[in-house]
DNA sequence: TGTACATCAGTGAACGCGCGTTCACTGATGTAC
DNA sequence: TGTACATCAGTGAACGCGCGTTCACTGATGTAC
């Protein structure tokens, strides 16, 4: 393990594998998780899809990493973010999901038919939802907590399905008005 | 069109329309939108694929034809709760979106790449909204429904998306309080 | 009531498409002596 | 430095699958006289 990460094929595979992942988060982008295809992905790299079970052992083996690196992604905006207090992480995390609609929707969406999430993603689940429960350091800790997740997820999702398009929304205001419903 | 709607064929018609109709809810249910297809549901009614085409134009036509009639479902839901207030209101609506996890997602999930809903879908996503801006008679008329509307969506969509499975959350008094939250 | 005709529901074959995945293989790259 | 060998990335053909959609057709049902 050690002794051949530095070698020039191990090097070559993690390029590779972080090439086909940039496609694939390409695919998702544009299509969701359901545009995600293995033969659509060898296409755009110049390669046969065979050539990239080399690397992945499936579509669903990909898939999955796509999940949990999305979701550490997610967990990393957030903590870092955590200092400015829950209006700087409910900020980061509208900034983000804005910015990858598609990404959060992998996360927070309609669940893909037929695939379950693997048992990590819980675990990353939580730790994103930790520097929440930190801020709330009074009584009724979780309560508050999921109330003011909940809250920002239903501005989000809603946005992001487009159910306020054409409606004259102001959706940045709503969001900042859920962020401070759970002050004080 | 009138003098014809009680002839055999006409009524025959409308029968078959709405058995692929059924068997059409049955795959959302299954596998969401994106697992609707023609040639399954003419297997599971004994016919061949093209005899839909006798029925429906195509694919996209039958499936604007469910998400319309699922926004009429729950816009009389929703009408028929507005006597019992927002209580009243919104726990029809979480119990319809329990009982039909697909056919709310269809409605207010992760959109289906490619397909776009039809114009008719926001005049009745604004009727569903009706009876919920005349329970707030007070001044932010507007700002309280959109936050009383996305607080509930939020329970909801990350219910429905499993994301509080294993966490040992109540999410039916999380709910609950989210309802109550908007009061006074 | 009976016959001639028109309507139209449904079939079966076919089209072209994209998918995930397997397999035997070629040929380039790296390793050991 | 040079040769023999092992490793392994990538190919090309093939498999079986399901999809939406078209087309020419058969045969039953309904209509007009």
């Amino acid at each position: 393990m050690g002794q051949l990460s530095g070698s020039p094929r191990a090097r070559y595979r993690e390029q590779v594998r972080s090439e086909v992942q940039a496609h694939a988060w390409e695919q998702i982008a544009e299509a969701g998780a359901a545009g995600l295809s293995l033969k659509a992905i060898a296409k755009h790299m110049g390669m046969t899809a065979p050539a990239l079970y080399r690397y992945f052992a499936g579509r669903d083996e990909l898939l999955t990493g796509m999940i949990l690196s999305a979701y550490e992604e997610l967990a990393e905006v957030v903590e870092a973010a955590a200092s400015g207090g829950r209006p700087g992480m409910a900020m980061a995390l509208r900034r983000w999901a804005l910015a990858n609609p598609q990404r959060y929707l992998l996360l927070y969406g309609t669940p893909v038919p037929g695939y379950s999430a693997p048992p990590e993603a819980t675990v990353l689940a939580k730790r994103i939802f930790a520097p929440v429960l930190a801020s709330f350091p009074a009584d009724p800790t979780q309560e508050r907590s999921l109330s003011f997740w909940t809250r920002l997820h239903g501005v989000l999702s809603l946005e992001l399905a487009g159910h306020f398009a054409g409606m004259g929304v102001d959706t940045d205001a709503l969001f900042a008005r859920e962020v401070r419903s759970l002050d004080g």
